[in-house]
DNA sequence: GTCTATATTGTGATAGAC
DNA sequence: GTCTATCACAATATAGAC
């Protein structure tokens, strides 16, 4: 399986069309004619891309994760604040929310999770323990530091706060509204504060 | 379109499969085919009971819709407690994961939304706005009896929670969790609690 | 790398016999 | 109500020419 480091122009350009369709349509809601034509080739160039649907998606799903991780550590440099820091981290799910009502990669898949190819199921989990993680650290560092009320242990926050965000965009989609995840998580925070 | 209240007994089984593949694999990861074969018929034989996959669909959400309004009206018959009932009110989303992860058939088809049939979409939005109207009413009612902590509007928090529990679906299954939605709607019962 | 052509299987849906 | 047979099409994937 390729790295997505190493991919040509062309393959980074398919994997940019397999996350948009990912997160607007889900695993089972595109195929690699809606990939083809949405880059301008044919069928069987993409599969020269990637031999199979699921070495493409484990590649699109490692690239995101890639990209979230190195969000987050924008995140980290921008805020010294562990409060500012978890409020930023819901403004990443409205970027993506924003644009046209997308929704978080793995919060599709994780929906589908059931029928989804071994090593993409093992992509998807791993997304999630990042992100679990860090928002646990987060909440660890406001919980020492007396920021939040002690309602709740830094894992369970953490929890919470990640599946407020991932709901709010479901539950947006379903209810088509233009509010998006940003404030689930501010009215999150709003009832941990001091 | 037929009501879900003259189903003939075949007809409830298949509802009662498309429920179940719906809530495992979505509106695009189960057929015809598996319906029949869940119900051992053939598959033009469900086509006679359901014309097309949208009405069975439909017909199905309306019927999972119905059946959630009852469990709510149930929830308010035992508690008289407005505390109480939202706190029961997870334990239908924990019921539904517990039943080998299955989730929200509305929470899956809010991911599916885009390219799913009007009339599915329709009853979608329909299944959230009941859910998110009969959760600001006991958020009202807790706010107004100085039940809760004044962190946020009722509205807000009906959001929050619901966004929440289907989220915590969703991430659940994404990380093999056996831990179901009703830590999560507690843990978020404990941030406002006083 | 890209293409045409094709294999194979699955899909939603219909016609018409029983 | 159920079946066999079939349609028209879309899916993933491969073979092999250019």
């Amino acid at each position: 399986m390729k790295h997505f480091y190493e991919l040509s122009s062309m393959a980074e350009r398919i994997v940019d069309a397999a996350e948009s369709l990912l997160q607007q349509h889900g695993y089972n809601g595109f195929s690699y004619d809606n990939i083809a034509q949405a880059v301008g080739i044919k069928k069987p160039s993409v599969h020269h891309h990637f031999a199979t649907k699921s070495d493409l998606v484990v590649v699109t799903v490692q690239r995101y994760t890639h990209r979230f991780r190195e969000q987050l550590l924008h995140i980290e440099g921008r805020h010294a604040d562990a409060i500012d820091r978890l409020h930023s981290y819901a403004g990443l799910f409205q970027a993506t929310y924003a644009a046209n009502r997308r929704i978080c990669v793995c919060g599709m898949l994780g929906a589908e999770i059931q029928g989804l190819p071994d090593d993409v199921a093992a992509e998807v989990a791993r997304f999630f323990s990042i992100n679990l993680e860090w928002l646990a650290d987060g909440f660890k560092i406001c919980t020492a530091a007396k920021q939040i009320r002690a309602c709740a242990t830094a894992d369970a926050l953490a929890q919470n706060y990640l599946c407020a965000l991932e709901g709010a965009m479901v539950v947006g989609r379903g209810t088509s509204s233009i509010q998006g995840p940003q404030v689930v998580g501010t009215t999150f925070m709003a009832t941990i504060a001091l």
